[in-house]
RNA sequence: GACCCGUUCGUCUAUCGGUUAGGACUCCAGGUUUUCAUCCUGGCAAGAAGGGUUCGACUCCCUUACGGGUCGCCA
């Protein structure tokens, strides 16, 4: 049997981490079985609706690396792939259930009547569980055609499930009570089930539900935070799911040939966006430096800073230190530009050693007659400059390093020596040497 | 309220009856980097509670507590 998985979100509102990791669950599971993907626009709700949610949850696919088989924009031998062109086929299969006597009319609404018997499913995830659908308090039969004529989610999703032959039916556990009444329904036409996996949700900090508005809730803020995708996908694929060793950080391709149903968790997990930036961090380390410069061009532009020729060996000497990409902008500015400012606090400190007037004084004139740049021939020279002035280099790094960056931190000062070169760095000793007087 | 799922450091997790209960994030201390970050070392920190079963239980069973979910002509 081909495996065939889908994700079926309705677009009412932008695509969320709990829909995301939905979606990357069934994506994995099709990847690394070889199968098929399909994307399922679940739109009855004409209501609540929108082209700019459809837009969201398709951009944000994308931006995961979650591609899809089948579905909008690519087509597919199962279609339409949005609900709301399907209609001809709910008719055909609710008239099976009419045929069958399974239905009955309710104020104008039509109910399906339940088997009354306890029914049992074999969830992937969560084992057996059996509900009991005697207890018809707890179970009323249920409208699957409203009176306007339109069709219920229980119904439709089935529907589409059998037609569209998805084998793993992948989705979160608020539907785990939802899947008995599928069953029911799936054996009223006659049909086999597909198997079913109903992973945890994905809580607050706090424990709570999380939904819309809740901090990283929203997949579409992730890209101008600065996260990559490979990152965020990484972290929630860890939400709820675990390799069960010691390894954390991989890849996607690395999680579709690792990921399996049975390693998926049975509680909640909770959002934590600290380990989601430390992720992000990892992703960040392990690019090499042009794929860096190439993702934190856009960021670096947006802040008004000029692309240089050195841009490459200044996103390199960055590249490890920060978390986010938001980040790139404010660690770089001294290199790419030099009108920067200088940070009073750094300035004071860097100016308290009496030494530091005589040892820089001296600095430029000896830079200057440094023929081949190198940061090791600066810091010869400002070896030197510190012998001649009886003061200790190793005092004298920080003082360079705020008259090179105006700031008391940043990349290693080999990488600033090396970008700035040998001009540069003796104007900016010259500025820091009028601003001490 | 009824029904269902769940419960290991603050958080994400490992452990398939016998371990000093391991790793990671966060935090703290020390080291390296002449700053910061990275990195290295060390530290703080956990089996919800009570009963069983067993030579032995975090692991299996029951009860309670707590958390989450579901009970729509939403999806």
């Amino acid at each position: 049997m081909s495996v065939r998985t889908r994700f079926a979100p309705s677009p009412t509102g932008y695509l969320h981490v709990g829909g995301a990791r939905t979606a990357l669950f069934n994506w994995l599971f099709a990847r690394h079985h070889g199968g098929v993907f399909v994307l399922r626009v679940e739109d009855t709700d004409e209501a609540r609706n929108t082209d700019e949610a459809k837009e969201a949850i398709f951009g944000g696919m994308k931006w995961l690396g979650l591609d899809w088989d089948e579905g909008p924009q690519v087509g597919g031998g199962f279609g339409p792939y949005f609900q709301s062109e399907r209609r001809e086929i709910y008719d055909r299969w609710f008239a099976k259930l009419v045929d069958a006597g399974r239905v009955y009319e309710d104020g104008g609404a039509w109910r399906f009547r339940f088997d009354r018997r306890p029914v049992t499913m074999h969830d992937l995830v969560c084992g057996e569980v059996t509900i009991d659908y005697r207890d018809e308090s707890n179970t009323p039969d249920m409208v699957v055609k409203r009176s306007d004529g339109s069709y219920v989610f229980h119904f439709v999703n089935v529907v589409d499930d059998l037609e569209m032959r998805i084998s793993h039916v992948i989705r979160g556990e608020d539907h785990l009570m939802n899947t008995p009444k599928h069953l029911q329904l799936i054996e009223a036409f006659g049909m086999e089930a597909p198997k079913y996996a109903h992973i945890p949700l994905i809580l607050n900090p706090d424990g709570s539900k999380m939904s819309k508005r809740d901090e990283g809730a929203a997949v579409g803020d992730y890209p101008r935070q600065g996260f990559l995708p490979s990152a965020v996908v990484n972290f929630i694929a860890m939400l709820g799911w675990s390799p069960k060793n010691d390894e954390e950080i991989f890849s996607l391709d690395e999680l579709v040939s690792r990921f399996s149903l049975e390693q998926v968790n049975r509680a909640p997990a909770r959002f934590d966006l600290e380990k989601c930036q430390w992720v992000n961090q990892q992703h960040l380390m392990r690019l090499d430096a042009a794929s860096f410069a190439r993702e934190a061009r856009p960021f670096v532009e947006q802040a008004g800073l000029p692309i240089g020729d050195s841009f490459e060996s200044v996103m390199a000497a960055v590249k490890d230190k920060v978390r986010l990409l938001t980040e790139v902008p404010k660690a770089v500015d001294f290199l790419l530009r030099d009108d920067f400012s200088y940070d009073d606090e750094a300035m004071a400190k860097a100016g308290s050693n009496p030494a530091v007037r005589d040892v820089f004084g001296k600095l430029a004139g000896l830079f200057d007659k440094i023929d081949e740049w190198s940061a090791d021939a600066a810091k010869a020279a400002l070896s030197e400059a510190a012998a001649s002035a009886g003061a200790k280099v190793g005092q004298m790094m920080f003082p360079l390093r705020v008259a090179l960056t105006g700031r008391g931190q940043g990349p290693d000062m080999a990488d600033v020596l090396n970008i700035l070169g040998k001009q540069r760095s003796i104007a900016r000793v010259n500025v820091f040497n009028q601003k001490l007087a």
